[in-house]
DNA sequence: CGGCATCCGGGAAGATACTG
DNA sequence: CAGTATCTTCCCGGATGCCG
């Protein structure tokens, strides 16, 4: 792929000759969530110019992590989504989250797109305190729209509109993180408009209840 | 640290603010077995050049991932060692080596740094597959020694000699990756001249016949 | 507008030489 | 041995423009 190698037949290097280029992991992190078209691609990843974006397309498509699809017509746009061996990266997003989660640097008031919530969720996620709770949570951020349900201790997370959901919340991503991560009240969030929540307000507070942050390194 | 940030909230892009440049992952890749010096750093790291190493420490110093100690005279030489936030790194290196070894592109005749392949046993090691195994083994790769061993269904790799191992083995990571990964036969490697064994032989093989690689993708 | 070339400035990476 | 200084090369990021 890149002409620059590590020439180390380490795993772990060529995992880095693959993926390791600026953006790359944060386009697959776009896409885990299902396909995406260019341009949303680029709307998700401020900072990230055209030019750059192809390159990785092209990188990622050529090392097998990447398919692009075009769909037939009268819609005959094209679509780029992670094959399967793609979608296995999972882990590496979520280790990686996980481990920068206790960095004393983060900041957690910059841009958060939706996708990188819904994978924050996935991430922090423990069973062991869900105690067979039961919860269904329609989310909508702007266009996009997810559900997260969990269930007999297992979590789910899906783009689309929720049906029946308990709870329904509109509003940032960012804002959802104060309530999970920030553990800022959620009256207050509504009462600054930043939320809104129609539905079982327990359910969702329960939810954000499953989380908390472990403690900053240093 | 970079001034070239993503500017994102998410942590996982975060983490390659911190640890996403060139040649970082390795470094602490280098480090994960124990202290080390400037030298010994580059010698495991060929391509990688000092001023970008520097660059690398200071980096990685400042975020609170690498500590640099002064030993006390009469040795009075400098050693980088992970502080416990850069250890707890180790599954993000883990998780990409063992989605990489799917790719098709992975060339494992390339060099091989010991504590790279320490760090692979790590990874694909299958608690599972032991049934009760119980082995030592010392392992010689130039100046640097490794003890591993396998214990009540325990994989343990430390640096240094190990006392008492039903086997010791002298030659290449890249000889001994070929016995656990390439499945080469012992007795052609010894032949070779690639390994060198004493001891327990069929103890060498049952660990080596822990380890199965995955189908590769695409 | 979506997708992709092209050009250009700034900065990081890579090689080499040099210093304590 | 452990870096520092310097120079070159190349990638990244922004802007523009071309086509469907």
């Amino acid at each position: 792929m890149s002409s620059r190698t590590y020439d180390d037949a380490c795993a772990t290097a060529h995992a880095l000759d693959l993926i390791g280029e600026r953006w790359a992991l944060l386009v697959m992190r776009e896409l885990m969530m299902g396909p995406r078209r260019f341009g949303d691609l680029r709307a998700s990843l401020s900072g990230l110019s055209a030019n750059v974006l192809t390159q990785r397309l092209e990188g990622l498509e050529a090392a097998g992590i990447v398919r692009r699809r075009r769909l037939p017509p009268p819609a005959n746009v094209q679509t780029y989504e992670l094959t399967e061996w793609g979608l296995e990266a999972e882990p590496i997003l979520l280790t990686l989250g996980k481990w920068a989660t206790r960095s004393p640097l983060h900041d957690p008031t910059l841009p958060f797109s939706p996708v990188a919530l819904m994978l924050s969720f996935r991430a922090k996620f423990e069973a062991a305190k869900t105690k067979g709770m039961t919860v269904l949570i329609g989310f909508r951020f702007g266009e996009e729209s997810f559900a997260v349900g969990v269930r007999k201790g297992v979590l789910s997370t899906e783009r689309g509109v929720a049906v029946a959901p308990d709870v329904e919340v509109t509003g940032t991503p960012s804002a959802m993180a104060g309530l999970v991560y920030g553990k800022a009240p959620l009256a207050e969030l509504e009462r600054q408009g930043a939320l809104s929540v129609t539905g079982d307000r327990a359910a969702l507070q329960r939810f954000a209840d499953l989380y908390v942050m472990p403690p900053k390194a240093g």
